[in-house]
DNA sequence: GTGTCGTGCAACCCTGGGGTTGCATACCGC
DNA sequence: GCGGTATGCAACCCCAGGGTTGCACGACAC
């Protein structure tokens, strides 16, 4: 999931941020975390992994995961390390998703109608 | 990433597709399928294949992928099946961010403010 | 100072899925 | 009918990453 494949110029622009959203998203353990995180709005890595099914360990790797795509925030707090949730990153994507969908969108229509002009054999009712 | 676990009482109302969503768009090479598909309209297996670093096979993979996550659709036409992008998939789950992104932020909201209420000592105006 | 609790490495295991090759099958043009 | 081409299926390889255990270190309470 680290091996960008020949890279294909960025005709959509696609933000580096994008792709670490999505990959940071597509683990179920990372939203439980970030579900957890959000109605807590405050909690380290140790009281996350009491309520879920993982190590303690398991759940560090994920909140770096998370911070990474920068969903997540952390801060120091004499010998514990809280985590918060951070809605930025998810607008953001959210935002960038609709702008491809959007694009799609209209290249397709844009394709469609093309189609359908050719379609027409020369002969045709005008 | 077949393996939810404990499955958390859906709080946030994960769609199913959202999450096969995410899977699909975390990989690079799906992405670039996309993009090839929105720009041609329309292609086979073997043409996507051709113009991109990888076996036919990989790609019908993907467009596995792709289709159960609702973001291509597939059509027989003679011998050969042409794959189209439906943005609607696209569209849907970038909605569910954006509302995710939005309860996170009205959570994180409220704690601080309790926080903030919380912290002046019990001298507090009853 | 000492025991406790939380964090931070590091090594290690093991499954999933991305990728491949090989072959059988179905369809098209001639 | 026949060759060429596109698809479909199955077996197989390989590695990234999700998960674990073990231990050392730092901070707090007493």
């Amino acid at each position: 999931m680290t091996t960008e494949p020949a890279a294909a110029e960025p005709a959509a622009a696609e933000p580096a941020a994008a792709e670490a959203v999505f990959a940071a998203l597509a683990d179920p353990t990372r939203r439980l975390i970030l579900d957890r995180l959000s109605r807590r709005g405050d909690a380290s890595a140790t009281v996350l992994a009491d309520e879920l099914p993982v190590t303690r360990q398991a759940v560090v790797k994920h909140l770096a995961v998370l911070d990474q795509a920068g969903l997540v925030t952390a801060r120091r707090d004499g010998r514990e390390r809280r985590y918060r949730v951070r809605p930025a990153g998810l607008e953001a994507t959210a935002r960038w998703m609709d702008g491809i969908a959007a694009q799609w969108a209209a290249r397709l229509s844009t394709i469609k109608r093309l189609a359908e002009r050719a379609e027409r054999p020369e002969r045709d009712p005008a």
